[in-house]
DNA sequence: CTTGGAATGTCAACAAGGCTGACATATTCT
DNA sequence: AGAATATGTCAGCCTTGTTGACATTCCAAG
């Protein structure tokens, strides 16, 4: 499904039309989509959105993260962060404390309830990833990550760099 | 998290660690920032948005097709693509006409200031897929597009499928 | 042939969640 | 003391999603 009509001969170069590309481009848009699915139903349900998804993630990801940092990562603006963060702690799902060294900043947590919340979350997009990936195969997946990191822009890469290392 | 104590050595098989799969949701976050933001620029200068590019992209991709052939493919309400296919046709990058079989449809093209930009935003994206596709090798774009099909929920797939065969 | 329902598309109004700009507050650094 | 930093907040804008109401057109059952 690769090159109907190319010469598989050819396997490890690289011909690429406008036609493979575009085929790219379309997958990566369904994809994306279908990526966010499950989750989307499950914030929905809360009256939450992606914006408090992706706030709870990376608040569960680096637990004790600052406000700027998770800005950063984020790549949105602290008026809107804010409003965000605001939900969620009034509902208590993230909880704020100053920070000891540094009074000015404030750290974030999850708190039982958002570890809950977060849980529920990654299940559901983790059980479609992994489908995705038993139904690929391991060979697939390694390809797949690499062009995801080839894809993304410079400092975006570093950010991701920064969380893989703390993980392995 | 599942499984930290696994072994490593099995590389042809899938080990799919929660670790594994966490970073493969963060790798999808990361890249579709990267894989929107050319385009974004583009579309900023103009006064559009990401909706302005999907139209685009997808009625240069079935020219004449229908307003509610459009919504299937988008997913989204015919209210919001139809503010959208306003501003569009209002600057005159889209033209709509009556059906002749059936006067309900609107049948949509671009029009050549239409073609033009749908070249300058897919150029922009197919420069950055062309260069990710470059750096990670033909393997690595073969599983790329395998994990995505398998990422995709099932209608998404057929319009996906459909959209394939109908350039090849 | 008419009439009622289904399909298609338009307009209006509202909400979420981005954005910018301005400003307040507390804290730290120089 | 004064500048810089980290955060929070208010106001107002835009895009893009939503639902509701409505006009037009088609088609099929009576």
């Amino acid at each position: 499904m690769t090159q109907s009509a190319q010469p598989k001969s050819v396997a490890n170069q690289l011909f690429l039309t406008d036609e493979q590309l575009r085929k790219g481009t379309e997958a990566m848009f369904f994809a994306y989509r279908g990526f966010t699915a499950d989750p989307d139903r499950i914030l929905a349900d809360r009256g939450y959105g992606r914006a408090h998804h992706r706030a709870v993630h990376f608040i569960h990801r680096s637990p004790g993260t600052t406000v700027n940092n998770l800005l950063n990562i984020l790549g949105v603006t602290k008026q809107s962060l804010n409003r965000v963060l605001r939900t969620l702690i009034a509902d208590g799902l993230v909880s704020s404390h100053v920070g000891q060294r540094d009074k000015r900043e404030r750290h974030l947590f999850l708190t039982p309830e958002g570890v809950a919340l977060e849980r529920n979350l990654s299940n559901a997009q983790r059980d479609r990833m992994r489908a995705a990936y038993r139904a690929a195969g391991a060979e697939a997946v390694a390809g797949f990550r690499q062009v995801l990191e080839a894809m993304m822009d410079e400092d975006m890469r570093r950010q991701y760099e920064a969380l893989k290392e703390k993980a392995e």
